[in-house]
DNA sequence: AATCCCATTCTTGTATACAAAAAAGATTGA
DNA sequence: TCAATCTTTTTTGTATACAAGAATGGGATT
């Protein structure tokens, strides 16, 4: 057996499965994602990937086209740069809060996490920083200590995984945010509470922004070949 | 026939009755929905009403204790302060940015909506009030010309609705909120951003500290008979 | 009388069966 | 050859059946 720890509800381990899947680019934006052949894959019946799968649409992963199936879902560009705006937002507010509410502790481990960032940058590997990176994000929700407002910035951040991940692929990005990083600490470290959601907006609108850049290029260059379909060949 | 328009997806209907039921007090906070109780209710088998449970608790209406059941969600003191919080700001970037992007149509209905508002308060009734302010809200969502903010504002929204019901029954509430409209219109009109999103954000922050008092008033009162059951009553 | 343990019952979680709608394919006509 | 319609097949949505965990109640023991 591959996975004998889960006693209970098969649908939450499925869930979780498939959303990496999703992540990953395993299934990527557009694929259809067929009940009895995840079924068949999963070694489960269609009831607890039905069930999963409506987890993934409500959670806004995947869409569900009724009597037609469920798809991953195809996030538009100007979607897209409305969820980084709103991301953008929830950023700010961890950090405004995070500068008036972080515990000596919580301060510590948000330094940590900057110094695995540091350390990740330096050995030039862009996927220990992605995970550097959200150890990073993930202290400073912590240290909000609102905790329904940390839920909010999580489920956003996993919507928009797979873009950020893409994004750290731009040319110095990694440098750029890692200086951002920097400021930051600072301003959370200091409590100035304007200082960190200012730089932390800046920090996210600029992810927005470069992956905009990235897509464009992608995208010109796919106009040659293929009708607009947004982002599927970006995700692949 | 009940319900004869709805060709397919039992569920989606199933999840917005039972939203319905919990959002009127029909189920009240800590209340059990039990399957077959519900299946029998709206005369369907227990699949849909699961699924329709399982869509409730990834919004956050319900919470699914594995192998125990499904329960209206029970949100403490603490965790509605922080909603609050969270739907503050996100009101506030609504306003920020209906502000800059509002189109004249946007903006006649946003007052129109404010008239209806008007009236209702001067019918003295809380419940029209309470849709008018509803629509209001709603025209500002959109005026945002954020779709993906707006979804996020209508989810909150919606699970803040019973909260935000309560409040309107506080002295004079109804009235100051519908002050507090008439500048968050102003600032909208002359496009003042910031004094949009000023004005929101108090005007939120404003019903959850009424609320807050409501409910210490309710808490006070109560503390001599029951056990600390956080708005089991305040709810019902 | 109170407590602990076991059996029964109830309820959830999963599998399977069935119905209806949509997609795919074939056949017929122009 | 192409198009349109009818048929077949596939796939979703719902109902039902079954298994296992949790709650409940009764009986035995102290």
């Amino acid at each position: 057996m591959t996975k004998p720890r889960s006693k209970v509800r098969r649908a939450e381990s499925l869930r979780e499965a498939l959303e990496g899947d999703i992540a990953t680019g395993r299934y990527p934006a557009g694929t259809r994602l067929d009940e009895v052949t995840l079924a068949n894959r999963f070694e489960v019946s269609r009831t607890p990937i039905r069930e999963a799968l409506i987890e993934l649409s409500v959670a806004g992963l995947v869409e569900i086209r009724p009597r037609r199936g469920a798809f991953v879902r195809e996030i538009g560009i100007p979607r897209l740069i409305e969820m980084f705006e709103v991301m953008a937002e929830l950023e700010a507010m961890c950090g405004r809060l995070a500068a008036r509410r972080i515990a000596p502790r919580e301060l510590a481990n948000l330094q940590a996490a900057h110094e695995a960032c540091n350390l990740a940058c330096e050995d030039g590997d862009p996927d220990a920083y992605f995970h550097a990176n959200q150890t990073f994000h993930e202290a400073i929700y912590r240290a909000s200590h609102n905790g329904f407002l940390a839920d909010q910035a999580r489920s956003l951040q996993n919507q928009l995984k797979v873009y950020r991940r893409l994004q750290l692929r731009v040319r110095n990005r990694v440098a750029m945010s890692l200086g951002e990083h920097q400021q930051i600490v600072d301003a959370i470290a200091r409590g100035d509470a304007e200082a960190a959601a200012d730089h932390l907006r800046q920090h996210v609108l600029i992810q927005g922004e470069r992956f905009n850049d990235f897509v464009a290029s992608v995208a010109s260059h796919r106009e040659e070949t293929e009708a607009e379909q947004p982002l599927r060949s970006a995700a692949g």
